[in-house]
DNA sequence: AATGAATGAGACTTCATTCAT
DNA sequence: AATGAATGAAGTCTCATTCAT
C-alpha cells in the first residue's frame, strides 16, 4: 500500500467523508467498516484508530451538521410572506444540499441511535422557529398564534421532507414546495385579513421570535 | 422443544409478527433471524424454511399490509371540508394503528430493498389521492386545482408522517394533527370565497380521483 | 473439507480435548479458537456454535474434572500409615494422570477465572480431607487432631503440587513424594509413641472423617 | 499530555512497576503494552522505547528479582530448630512481602517464557538450599540425610506456596504456616533421638549447603 | 414437513510494533 | 530522547444459510 500522505483532505477526513457516503447508501448496519477504509483509501486499522467503535463515526458525523441558523434579517421581505418564505427556503436549500445525504442518513438510524435522535430533533425545532421567525417578520399584522404555528409546523415538515426523507417518495421536484409554499403564504394572509381585527387573539409585539 | 400447538396462530404467521416488531425496532440488517426464531417461539430451521433467504421476510411483510382505501362517501360531510377531512384521518388512524411498526419500517428500509420502496411510495400516492379526493367531495365549489394539490399534499404529509417517521420527532400529539387540518381546511375555503366565482382555473367535473 | 463425521469422539470431545492441551501448553489467552479447531480438526464456526464465548471451554474443562474421590477403605492398611499415604498416593496418581494437563491449567487460570478458581479450591479441600481420612483409618491410636491436620496438609500439598505445578520446579521424581511421604508417616507415629498415652488432645472416636 | 517530572521515579520505573501491577493481575497476555503505559501515565510510545517487544517487560522484571539470600548466622538459634525455622520464615516473609505480585507472576507465565521458568526455579533450589543450612547449622546432630532432605523440601514447598500461589487456596493463614513448621521441627528431632546413634546414615560434615 | 447441527465468510475490534518527526 | 500517528495481522464472535435426517 503507496498511500500515505493526505492527498486532498486529512486521513481522518477521507474516513468521514466515506463513512457518510456509504452510510446514506446502503445504512449503518450494512456498512462494513472495511468497506469505509477502502473507499477512503486508509489500511483498516486507521479506521478503528480514529474511531474505536463504528458508533463513533455516527457520533462524529452528527457533530458534523453544518449549523443552518440563518439571519432572519437577511431573507425577509417586508410585507410579503410569501417571498420571504420563498427566499429563506432558497437558502436552506443551499446550505443543506451538502449534507443531504448525512441528513437522511440521520432520519434512518434515529431509532437506534440516541444522540443521533437528539441531533436530527433540535434541528427540527430550529427549523420550525426560523420558519416562524421569518413569518413573524414579514408579518402582515393581524395573524393568530394558531395559525403561525400551524404554518411554521407545515412548512418545516415539507422542508425538512424534502431535505431528509424524500428520496423514497415520489419525486415531486422544486414546483410541488413552491407551490405548497404559496398556498402556506396565501392562506395566512387570507385568514388575517378575513378575521378582521380584534379578535383579541391576534400577535401582540411581545412574541419573541424563536419563541 | 416442546412447542408445537399453532394455537393462536401458525408458525409462520407468528414468525412474520416476530419479524415485524423486531425489524420495527432494531432495523432489518441488525436483526438476526435466530432472535426472529426465538420470538415466535419455533425452532431456528424454521424461519429458514418458510423464508429462504432472510429479505424475503421483507418481502412478505410488504404484501400483509393493510389496504387502506377508504370509500371516500362514508367520511365525507357535504360542505364542510374540516369535518370531512376529521373524520378522514380519524379513520385512518384506526385502520393504520395496527400497523404502525410496520409504516415505520419500511421508511428504514427503503433505500436498500427496492420493493419496500415501491411499496412505500404506492402508498403514499394513495394517501394523497383519498385526500384530494375527500375535499372534491365534500368541495364548497370555487376551488382551484393548485390549492386542493397543496393541501392534499401537505395533508397527505402530516399524516403520513405520524404513522411512519413520527416516532423520532417532538411527540406533537394529535393537537397539532387538528390544528395544522383545519389551518389547511379554513386555507382553502377562504381562498375559495376570496378568489370569488370565474378565475377560470376552478375545477370542471373531469377531475378523476386518484389522478 | 471432507471431514464430516464424528471419528473418533465426538466434534464437541475432540473440540475439548484440542482445548485442554493447547490451554495447558500455551496458556487460555495465548491460545486462539482457530487454532483449537485446527487441531479438533473441526471448522472454526463450530467451535463457537458448541462454546459461544472462548471462557465457556474453561468452564466445560472443569466440568470434566474426573472425581478423584477415592474409597478410604479400598487403600488403608489398618496400623501402617506409611503404607496406607503410599496407596492412596498411587491411586490418586493413577486417577489424575489423565489430567495432569487441565490441572495444571487450572492453576494457571484460577487468577482470572472465577469458577476455575472455586473448581480448583474444591479439588483441594477434598484432597486434605481424603488424606486426613486414610491417616485416621490407619491411624495407630495416640495422634494429635494438630499433627494430623499438619500432615495432612503437608502431604496434600505435594501431591497437589505434582500433579498441577510442578511443571515449572525442578522435576524431582517420584523418590522426593516417597521420601517425603515417608518422613511425614514416620514423623506421625514418632510423635504419638513419644507422647504416650493421654496427653488429653488425641483423638476420641467423634471424629468425623472429613472434618 | 502535560506529565514529565520524573518526580518519584524515572519513567522506566514506572513502566516496570505498572507491568508487574497489571501482568500479576491479568497475566500476561490479557495486558496490553498500551495499559501500561496508561497506568505508568507516559506516552505509549515510550514503552516500546525502552522495552522493544513486549516479552522485554517479563525479562527486566525477572531480572529486578530481590536477592532474598539470607545469612544463616542471622536467624539460627542453636540447638532449637523450631525457633530456628520459624525465624527463617518470618524473615523472608518480610523480604518477600514487597515482591508478592511478582512472584505469583512468575508461576503464571513460567511456561511459556523460559528464563522466567529459570528464575523460578533458581529461586525455589535456593530456598530448600536455606532451610537445608538452616537445619543444619541449628541441628540437634544425629539427623538422617533423608530426613533433613525431607523437611527442607516440605517446608521450602509450604512457603514457596504461600508465597506464589497461595492466592488461590482458602486462606489458610499464618497458623496453618506456624503448626506445619512446628510438625517438621518435632518430626526431625522425634526421628533423631529415635533412632538413637550411629544408624551410618547421619551427617557427616560433606554435605555441602545448597546442594 | 420440520429440525438443529454444521459451515465458513466476514464483521468488529484489539494490539504489538514501526516510523517519521 | 521521545512521541503519537499509522499499520496490518490476528483474534473473537455472529450469522445467514445449507444439509442430513
Amino acid at each position: 500500500m503507496a498511500r500515505a500522505r493526505p492527498a486532498d483532505g486529512s486521513a481522518r477526513e477521507r474516513i468521514l467523508v466515506a463513512a457518510e457516503e456509504l452510510f446514506a447508501a446502503g445504512g449503518f448496519d450494512a456498512t462494513p467498516t472495511s468497506r469505509i477504509a477502502e473507499r477512503a483509501d486508509v489500511p483498516k486499522g486507521l479506521v478503528h484508530y480514529y474511531f474505536r467503535r463504528k458508533a463513533d463515526l455516527l457520533t462524529a458525523l452528527v457533530e458534523r451538521l453544518p449549523d443552518e441558523r440563518i439571519e432572519t434579517a437577511k431573507v425577509v421581505v417586508p410585507g410579503d410572506i410569501a417571498q420571504s418564505l420563498r427566499r429563506l427556503v432558497a437558502e436552506l436549500d443551499r446550505r443543506l444540499s451538502s449534507s443531504v445525504m448525512l441528513s437522511h442518513l440521520l432520519w434512518r438510524e434515529a431509532d437506534t441511535h440516541t444522540g443521533v435522535r437528539d441531533a436530527l430533533q433540535d434541528r427540527y425545532q430550529q427549523l420550525v422557529a426560523q420558519v416562524r421567525a421569518v413569518i413573524l417578520a414579514a408579518g402582515v399584522g393581524g395573524l393568530a398564534v394558531a395559525d403561525i404555528d400551524s404554518a411554521s409546523g407545515l412548512l418545516a415538515l415539507a422542508v425538512s421532507y424534502r431535505h431528509s426523507v424524500a428520496r423514497h417518495a415520489v419525486d415531486e421536484g422544486p414546483d410541488e414546495m413552491e407551490r405548497e409554499l404559496e398556498f402556506i403564504a396565501s392562506a395566512l394572509t387570507a385568514r388575517a385579513s378575513e378575521r378582521g381585527a380584534g379578535t383579541g387573539d391576534e400577535l401582540g409585539g411581545a412574541l419573541k421570535p424563536g419563541q
